[in-house]
RNA sequence: GGUCACGUAGCCAAGUGGUCCAAGGCGGCAGUUUGCAAAACUGUUAUUCGUGGGUUCGACUCCCACCGUGACCU
């Protein structure tokens, strides 16, 4: 006996696919809500760098409700652990409500977690604990890693300090990092990503970081500058922060840094297709009647 | 027209007679990915040093010619 799982449909792809629009689209075709499954979008006061778009969202009436957007402040971290949570919650939210769910987004890790029913292993970032690993040699770490958990300790790069790091810090927490798992699924889900030949992705994202540049990007760093985040916490927030706060500190000149952006978001969405490559369960397409075909097929089911 | 300098992968660039059958960086390509993921990390990318000749046991490295680029001079 197989209880039936709720249905969720995510729409993914590359940065500048046109997924919000297309999202949108949906929605209002399938009486749809949105969750937004990106990680920087969370972030209050972040809107142009961001792409939220919000405008395509409408207005009174005709506007599509989203969720996981706007709803952090700049000083607060974000993680897949936070976004599995929340989202979870806005899914089931809308379920109830009669709705469907529409996860949209170009973050892979976060769709996956929600996809794949990700079990992350226990342990929260701990200050202490990175205290200390901060002081301790890489071949400590291995060491270690290579006592508390021989499994990880294989698999693991040896190189990526970060993922070393994460991994000590779930076993110092007294547990094994190799314990994360793919629990079943807890959504039956249809997945449709949008794609373009590599020369069209990169004429779009062109296109669109002269857009924003229009839109006043520079100038919502500026501000958010003058709100107190620092320039180290703004390279964090992604590729237009990191590379306009820098110009902004005189490091790049303007044209050189318009190319170092465009440059940096091509490959990132080169990596964002890595990511979802993988994953044989995507249906890409080509265009919208495409998805409502293969959506009003999935609700019927 | 003359003088000088330079010509190494898609780009930048080290190397000035023998572990150079050519370092490094960028870009490209491929990949990893379970609490920072627009992050972090990995692999790969020149049978060859502008072209042709010469010197030498041996040349990317020295000599000559040619082609190209730049600067200066007339």
């Amino acid at each position: 006996m197989k209880k039936k799982l709720p249905k969720l449909i995510i729409i993914l792809g590359p940065t500048a696919s046109g997924k919000t629009k297309l999202a949108v689209a949906l929605a209002r075709k399938f009486n749809g809500e949105i969750v937004s499954a990106d990680s920087r979008q969370v972030y209050i006061g972040m809107d142009i760098g961001t792409g939220k778009d919000l405008k395509e969202y409408g207005k009174g009436e005709k506007r599509i409700p989203y969720h996981l957007i706007d709803i952090i402040l700049p000083k607060t971290e974000f993680n897949v652990f936070k976004f599995k949570k929340k989202a979870t919650v806005a899914i089931n939210n809308i379920t109830a409500r009669g709705k469907t769910p529409l996860v949209v987004g170009g973050t892979g890790l976060y769709i996956s977690a929600l996809v794949d029913n990700y079990q992350l292993p226990l342990g929260k970032p701990d200050k202490k604990i990175r205290q200390k690993l901060k002081k301790m040699k890489i071949a400590d770490k291995l060491e270690a890693l290579k006592k508390l958990d021989m499994m990880t300790y294989e698999k693991i790069d040896k190189n990526n300090l970060r993922r070393i790091d994460r991994a000590l810090e779930v076993c110092f927490n007294g547990q094994k990092f190799s314990s994360g798992s793919k629990k079943k699924p807890i959504y039956n889900t249809l997945q449709i990503g949008l794609k373009f030949p590599k020369n069209v992705m990169n004429k779009k994202i062109d296109k669109r970081v002269d857009d924003r540049l229009l839109e006043g990007m520079i100038g919502e760093i500026k501000k958010l500058h003058a709100q107190k985040i620092s320039w180290r916490r703004m390279e964090s927030f992604g590729l237009e922060y990191r590379f306009i706060s820098r110009y902004l500190r005189g490091k790049y000149k303007n044209q050189e840094m318009i190319n170092l952006l465009k440059t940096a978001i091509h490959q990132f969405a080169k990596r964002q297709m890595t990511w979802f490559k993988r994953d044989t369960k995507i249906h890409w397409i080509k265009n919208k009647s495409q998805a409502e075909k293969l959506i009003k097929k999935f609700l019927k089911k």
